[in-house]
DNA sequence: CAAGCAAACTAACAAGTGTTAGTTGTGTAA
DNA sequence: TTACACAACTAACACTTGTTAGTTTGCTTG
């Protein structure tokens, strides 16, 4: 059991920061004092500001990337494969909230890694409408838009992370189901 | 038929711009680039750039609320009103795109009136809860838990500003039903 | 004990920040 | 013509930003 790094310690403490203020608002001496050092310090172990927001990011992109095309290359019926995916959300953004936030709302501050992050989110993008086309052609799901569909159940996944650290107490395996419940089969009775 | 002033041409265009990057990554300069002048000159319509948020997010967080107030004062059965909370989040959000991101994203940089924003929103979601809990008790409604049927809801609309503007044509009745029908009934068949 | 090294420090930099003061030009009303 | 308000300007301010250079401290290992 190899503790915490360092870097580490400092990419966890800025994801936190991060999400109380955006990217921009926190300062590299907003880091060190919640680091209890001094701005300069940081320095010794990571290289900018900005890597330590692509540290962030793109590790957390590459997760749902690698937990999607598992997913999507599965022989699963279409409902279970969107089971599947709402599983991945709740259990990356359950471990990592934090990170979560920048992810969704500092993105765009991203330079050299900006366009990999890009392609990484529309490769996801398209692997879950395909399965949503998938599940309509099969007579699973309704023949609604899959673009309304993707969206209204992407944006709560994508959403969880705002709402997961809320809770006081949490069971994952019940959030899930709960969830796989309401974005499925809706909430009115019938 | 008044047209803008130039105060709300600021403000208009300081939304779209807080909108790319966020309120803390824009400057006044760059404001004042958009606008076609001098950083200095913004002060001839504006008191600060934390005016302008606050002028953001405080005009579009009291008509939410005013919404909320007639939908849960009237009489309506309770997935009416849900339909007409829908319908409440496409207009505000098809008509002002650029100011949601604000009230999304930056309402934490509001200084002044903050605890006002946090007011409002606490009450919105507390009237909103209030219809689902109603909705069960009627037996309109599955008897899930609110929290979480209002969670999924409310974090499909409040992320339609990101959505709705990358629509090329967009028929808001027709989002404002499909919406509707997925959050309420679901998408699986049966 | 000596050497080495990781990780903290102080001091400073150049650039960028929101904002103010005072000035200039332009169109309109007296 | 004069007066005046409006909306732009230039110049500057005090402060904050990310980052670098060089130094010190204290543990670990030969």
């Amino acid at each position: 059991m190899k503790s915490e790094t360092r870097q580490q310690e400092i990419i966890r403490v800025a994801a936190k920061l991060f999400k109380e203020k955006g990217y921009s608002a926190v300062t590299m001496r907003d880091l060190a004092k919640a680091m209890g050092i001094k701005a300069a310090s940081l320095y010794n172990h990571i290289n900018s500001k900005q890597d330590i927001l692509n540290a962030i990011i793109i590790s957390l992109a590459e997760a749902f990337s690698s937990g999607m095309k598992q997913i999507s290359e599965s022989n699963e019926a279409c409902i279970d494969k969107l089971k599947k995916i709402i599983e991945l959300h709740v259990h990356i953004s359950s471990k990592n909230s934090y990170g979560m936030a920048s992810l969704n709302n500092d993105w765009m501050h991203l330079e050299t890694q900006l366009n990999y992050y890009k392609k990484l989110r529309s490769d996801y993008e398209n692997d879950f409408k395909t399965i949503l086309e998938d599940g309509i052609k099969s007579g699973e799901i309704i023949d609604a838009k899959p673009d309304v569909m993707m969206f209204s159940i992407l944006t709560t996944l994508r959403s969880l992370y705002i709402w997961i650290p809320k809770k006081e107490v949490i069971n994952l395996k019940e959030l899930t189901d709960d969830l796989s419940n309401i974005l499925i089969n809706g909430i009115a009775i019938e």
